[in-house]
RNA sequence: GGGCGCUUAGCUCAGCGGGAGAGCGUUCCCUUCACACGGGAGAGGUCAUAGGUUCAAUCCCUAUAGCGCCCACCA
């Protein structure tokens, strides 16, 4: 028996636990061996994260993906997984740490720190994991991989020290983005531009040897000054160029500086004349490296003033009260400094202005504060080498992005790539497998015994190594996901089998992060595409179109909706709202609610299918139905599943998610629900078993269709359903995809008569206030045999829907009745007694003037030679029919109005 | 500076070269035996603006305006 209504907290978990314990999620069942292979890798979420709509979204979807192809016999893996999110894990254990007032991580020491991570980890890890099943996600949940388990970390050393031994990764002293609060190094993906208030402040170095004369430069950040080692100027400045050569005195300082002419400096630029700080700036650095300019880093790591003792600072520099001065900031934060400094120039009279300033600041994406360009050693990897195959593979449509224009988004980046810092000051990750020996000398190998054996060759001795302290990049490691997970660098039988991976289902916002760092480090590795199809789907924002943050309080939490509207509703929404010209999801309680609805609408369909004794007939065949109706719900079934599947096979969500809406709402329960209650009520024993037998099969049809969405109600009533009739082989979940194809044009004209005839008969009847219960008689004026044939077979279907118990047939229309078209014949309501001549007149001299806006549209092109001598035949064929049927309905109001006449 | 996207019914959005669509909201009617998380009937749009291409433009092209995102850079 089918439950008044439908319980979603009651039914998901006994159902999931169903799928589970069936076997239904995992890859390379037996029975499906010689079946073709589907895949998806899941973008790995942080371990220790929790469900966000973001992820609701992206699992949905892929959900929807694996159901369906299960469903149509292929052998699906959808390889479930976490990552440890290296900088983030880190940031909350260590806020922990703070908050429960414990030591931090300095203080406790690598190991015990890491540990620390490893119990947490342990302790919240599942929960994502569980949620995303309260989510309905079919995992191969038996595969369940980590990013720092133990294969997954053979993998990343192996890649590493592949890609070191090839020359693709190397160490190198340069600048790095530098976030001064998590003290590590970044990637220039993890910077985050932030456009600020500022000033521009116009500072004047005065020029050694020229009394009173300066070069003024003009700055975002005075601060750096103290690190300046040359002022640039145009070599063509007309105005400046003279100074080129000789020295100018940095205030504050008295370090004498070059002034050296160089093509960076932009006369058109600030004062025209730029200061130059080879290690606080990236492009200071490259003019530093051409004119050999010394480096004076006048930051520590924290970014406070490193003055004192620091040679850099000190080289060529006299004592003065004014450098004493100086040294006092020592230790101070750059933007204590900053202002300290700005009111010393001022008071030297070295400010020549201020103006109000904005600009683009970089700030680091984890911490939030100001980053900084600061010098020290790190890894790179060469992703200009890597990025050449990748660029190749799309171009060649190896792998495709849907919707195909971020294409050009991946090739825009992948086209001007910079080399990939990849090293971390950080201690959650997989730390680099690169030691040191004296002075330096780096052995990167796979393993410490390896590096030592190494290192003992190059020595000539056993010697003791250090190993680099650094952790690589989070990224690093997901790049390697589509393989890794399948067992890579072994050679697995699931790789064989199941790489490349079909389609990758991700958000836009992590095609540089994520899905070109998998195409460059699966092209090499595996010399194939990682995935067929990359389907980028948009970011689910709030009603108001606002990103989703915790800062600005509008998520919306996941689990709360499911918790409230079902799974199933919330699924179904975001399916919905996944169209492909969007690239946000507009996400509101209200949306979900109403899918909830449609969710309880074919729950009560069932139950009326249960109570009327609809119950599945072993063998039955739908094309053999025999009944109008009967022939005309499996045409419809055929179609609506032909609208499903062509909308699956191109990732049109929201089309597949309104086909099913509207066939099983719009049709199944408005029409067919309706039509079919006087043959199951009726006496004709013969049609009643075949309606029984087609609505059960339809409902059958209606789950199947919409598994893939609503997976948990459609799998409980399947299960319900199954009580009765022939026994069920399958779960729904395994249960095949309908393949019916059939086609029924008479079934469809029939019925679709009758539907017409009735909507225009129930909108007369609201039109002129009919209460619902009043019956009224129907008169089919002139109709031909057929539609007289069609009558006295729906007479008891019109009667019921339409109110109308007597049918009868006239040449014409009886007088003072109102007249309906419907299909170009004329349907008569004799309302003698309610009828408003003047107001039916009116409503007629309406629709003649819809006729002959219509007929005069067509007229138009059909008289247009143009038309007639360039447009496709089908189209101009098309235009001679619309032009008849409005002919035809114009004929008919003409005729009716003439009566209205006869009877006034 | 470079790139991408958006502007369609009160709201949120589909559609996209040949008859303007959905959901929600709204108005009127209905406690009809699956469902009021429901049923029935309506109202509501010069498809941002201006040009162009075409026999035909909401849809293609160009420009303009407004909104948004990404990348780069800023002395």
């Amino acid at each position: 028996m089918i439950d008044k209504t439908y319980q979603p907290s009651e039914v998901e978990g006994r159902i999931y636990a169903a799928w589970e314990g069936s076997g239904a999620f995992r890859a390379g069942r037996p029975e499906r061996r010689d079946a073709e292979p589907f895949c998806i890798v899941i973008p790995p979420p942080n371990v220790t994260g929790s469900l966000h709509v973001g992820h609701a979204l992206d699992n949905t979807l892929q959900d929807i993906l694996v159901r369906y192809q299960r469903m149509r016999g292929k052998d699906v893996l959808w390889q479930p997984g976490t990552d440890h999110a290296g900088i983030a894990t880190q940031m909350v254990v260590e806020r922990q740490l703070m908050e429960r007032q414990q030591p931090g991580r300095r203080e406790m020491g690598r190991e015990a720190f890491l540990k620390r991570v490893w119990e947490w980890k342990e302790e919240s890890g599942g929960t994502i994991i569980h949620q995303l099943k309260r989510l309905g996600a079919s995992c191969d949940w038996s595969r369940e991989r980590f990013t720092m388990d133990e294969g997954l970390s053979r993998a990343v050393i192996k890649v590493f020290v592949e890609l070191y031994r090839a020359g693709l990764i190397y160490k190198d002293k340069r600048l790095v983005n530098w976030d001064p609060k998590l003290l590590t190094g970044i990637s220039d993906l993890e910077v985050e531009q932030v456009e600020k208030k500022g000033h521009l402040w116009h500072l004047k170095y005065p020029i050694e040897g020229i009394e009173n004369e300066y070069i003024i430069v003009a700055t975002t950040r005075p601060e750096t000054m103290l690190g300046d080692t040359a002022v640039a100027v145009h070599p063509g400045n007309e105005r400046l160029k003279h100074l080129i050569g000789r020295k100018a005195v940095l205030p504050l300082v008295g370090r004498r500086i070059p002034i050296i002419g160089d093509d960076y400096a932009d006369p058109e630029k600030g004062t025209g004349a730029v200061k130059i700080t080879p290690a606080h700036d990236f492009n200071d650095f490259e003019v530093g490296k051409r004119h050999k300019l010394p480096l004076v880093n006048i930051f520590t790591p924290e970014a406070k003033l490193n003055l004192a003792g620091n040679a850099e600072f000190m080289a060529g520099v006299s004592p003065s009260d004014e450098l004493d001065a100086t040294l006092a900031l020592h230790g101070k934060d750059r933007f204590a400094a900053r202002k300290q400094i700005i009111d010393r120039l001022e008071a030297a009279g070295l400010m020549d202005k201020i103006e109000p300033y904005t600009h683009t600041v970089p700030h680091g994406d984890r911490s939030g504060v100001v980053i900084e360009p600061f010098l020290t050693d790190q890894w790179y990897v060469d992703a200009n080498t890597l990025a050449q195959p990748a660029i190749a593979a799309v171009r060649e449509g190896r792998t495709e992005f849907v919707p195909k224009n971020w294409e050009k988004t991946f090739f825009e980046w992948m086209e001007n790539i910079q080399p990939w810092c990849i090293s971390r000051q950080l201690w959650w990750g997989h730390q680099i497998p690169a030691w040191y020996g004296p002075g330096g000398k780096v052995f990167v190998a796979e393993t410490e015994a390896a590096a030592k054996a190494e290192a003992k060759t190059h020595y000539g001795k056993e010697i003791a190594l250090t190993r680099d302290e650094d952790v690589l990049d989070t990224w690093f490691s997901s790049g390697l996901w589509p393989f890794s997970t399948l067992g890579w660098p072994d050679d697995t039988p699931e790789l064989k089998r199941y790489y490349p991976t079909s389609v990758l289902v991700t958000g836009f916002d992590i095609i540089f992060f994520w899905v070109a760092r998998m195409m460059m480090m699966g092209l090499h590795f595996m010399q194939e595409v990682p995935f067929r199809t990359v389907f980028l789907h948009g970011l689910v924002s709030d009603e108001r179109g606002q990103k989703m943050s915790k800062s600005k309080g509008n998520t919306i939490d996941p689990l709360e909706l499911i918790d409230q509207f079902g799974a199933d509703a919330l699924r179904f929404t975001l399916a919905a709202m996944t169209s492909q010209a969007r690239r946000d999801v507009k996400l509101s309680a209200k949306l979900v609610e109403g899918y909830r609805n449609f969710g309880t609408k074919l729950w009560n369909a069932a139950r009326f299918a249960e109570m009327n004794g609809c119950v599945r007939v072993a063998g039955f065949d739908p094309t053999r139905t025999t009944e109008t109706l009967n022939r005309w719900i499996v045409h419809e079934t055929a179609k609506a599943n032909r609208e499903v599947t062509e909308a699956l096979e191109g990732y049109r969500f929201n089309d597949a998610a309104s086909a099913t809406y509207r066939f099983v709402w719009n049709v199944f329960c408005d029409w067919y629900v309706e039509f079919s209650k006087p043959l199951l009520t009726g006496a004709d024993g013969t049609a009643k078993d075949e309606t029984r037998a087609t609505a059960a099969w339809a409902l059958d049809q209606i789950l199947k269709l919409l598994h893939p969405f609503m997976p948990f109600l459609t799998e409980e009533l399947w299960q319900v359903t199954a009580e009765q009739g022939p026994k069920r082989d399958t779960l729904l979940i395994t249960a095949p995809w309908p393949q019916e194809n059939f086609e029924d044009a008479a079934a469809e004209a029939e019925i679709g008569w009758a539907i017409d005839l009735i909507t225009a008969i129930r909108s007369v009847r609201a039109e002129m206030n009919i209460p619902p219960a009043t019956k009224i008689p129907l008169v089919l004026a002139g109709v031909s045999a057929q539609t007289k044939a069609r009558a006295g077979r729906w007479a008891e279907f019109l009667q019921r829907l339409a109110r109308v118990p007597d049918i009868s047939f006239a040449d014409t229309a009886p007088a003072g009745s109102v007249q309906l078209v419907v299909r170009g014949e004329v349907a008569a309501l004799p309302l003698k007694d309610v009828i408003d001549l003047n107001a039916e007149r009116t409503r007629l001299d309406k629709e003649l003037a819809k006729a002959d806006a219509d007929i005069k549209r067509v007229d138009v092109k059909l008289s247009n030679e143009r038309f007639v001598a360039n447009a496709p035949e089908e189209i101009i064929e098309g235009e001679k029919e619309k032009r008849q049927e409005a002919e035809g309905r114009r004929a008919k109001i003409l005729e009716a109005l003439e009566r209205l006449k006869g009877a006034a």
